[in-house]
DNA sequence: TTCCACCTGACAGGTTCCTGAAGCGCGGGG
DNA sequence: CCCCGCGCTTCAGGAACCTGTCAGGTGGAA
């Protein structure tokens, strides 16, 4: 994998690449904006590690201008902890994800892992169940090959089986699985998104144990 | 089990340490995050425990690493009561369980207990009675291999067994057992669920001690 | 044999659950 | 700024199923 790391910060900048060499990619170092474009327009990168404060510039127009000419490289942001603002409008001009600095080294890799295996041709490792296919890390589901959209509720509920399978779960165990501490839920919530998700995954999903609870239905 | 206690309180990390080594587990314990990853890259850990705040920085960025490289060691976050988002950060980030701070030590006991039984290579302790198969934690019965079904009542009286077994239990007993103090019944009702036991898991599963009351059958 | 404790099929009442629909709050687009 | 759409929660009617009760039957003990 080839990645472009855009940083001025030279102390930095040597320990990210280092690292990188270490996990056994190749690395392209450029402190600039303008160099980097360059670098992008004469070679193919797989990952760009983006800072976004740099001598001639702010990064985020960078990244803007290469979501709007289509390039959908994999974009990791860096940033300094106090620029929140930035690392929103970061994600939102398309990066996708970012590290707060100072980074640990190995939480570095883990994200570059992770991106590149999101992007590379070996994806995420993906669950089979029954009919269903599901990337846990990209949070996507396929029924008999086709797409499904889950709601964030629907998500972390779905998860809640996934994680513990075979486990029966009680509605008290999920209400705190999808809740903030302190939060009372005081009517059927669970059980109407347990109706929801079974309408979109199959109404085999998830099985009731009344009385008891519920629990991940058999592949 | 082997155990990672990341906690920079010496007070309660000495104090987390021995309850743990007087449960019979082994700890290593580190006060720093770098410390804990050099910890884990060297060695396997069955669990760890995690402080957020730690003076190389904050135990949510070590944890998402973990869980971005695929490591799935099991992990309880040690969070301070007014940190709730921390902890439900913690949570989503792929934590399986919090304690607040300050807790009981023998809370933490039972934490270490379930979650490392979640995690260890048999996830759940299963008795094995006969031709049945029983996982207690997950509420679910295998008869010669196939699932069987029980409502909570029956649940309820299988377990007064199986917590006593080969001990005597009068009606009188199991009607304590199976129902709030003060309900009463009139009538023949826990015959009529011991006869659904029966049906369910096989007849030998109860042995009846007339005048006197039941008990659990010979494995 | 007679009595008594227990077993078990059947059933009705009540609890639990399902699900369509409506209300609410939030964020995006006009 | 308002409007709109979306997701979340609540509500309510109805369905599914648990469970307590009863009655008739079985079998052991005296």
């Amino acid at each position: 994998m080839r990645v472009l790391l855009i940083e001025d910060d030279t102390v930095l900048g040597a320990a990210v690449r280092d690292q990188i060499v270490a996990d056994g990619q190749s690395v392209d170092w450029v402190t600039r904006l303008d160099a980097a474009a360059e670098a992008m327009a004469v070679a193919a990168y797989d990952l760009v590690l983006l800072d976004l404060m740099l001598p001639d510039g702010r990064g985020i127009g960078f990244l803007k201008g290469l979501r709007q000419r289509g390039d959908v490289t994999a974009v990791i942001i860096l940033t300094a902890l106090d620029q929140i603002s930035d690392r929103i409008e970061g994600l939102n001009a398309g990066a996708d994800d970012y590290l707060v600095k100072p980074f640990d080294l190995s939480e570095l890799s883990a994200r570059i892992g992770s991106v590149a295996r999101r992007y590379s041709g070996n994806p995420n490792p993906i669950i089979t169940h029954g009919a269903l296919e599901v990337d846990l890390a990209s949070r996507s589901i396929f029924r008999d090959g086709k797409p499904v959209q889950l709601t964030a509720r629907e998500w972390a509920l779905f998860e809640a089986f996934l994680s513990r399978p075979g486990q029966l779960l009680s509605k008290a165990q999920l209400e705190d699985k999808l809740y903030a501490f302190g939060v009372e839920i005081d009517s059927n919530t669970i059980e109407v998104h347990i109706s929801r998700l079974r309408k979109k995954l199959g109404a085999d999903v998830v099985l009731t144990e009344r009385g008891m609870g519920y629990r991940l239905g058999a592949p």
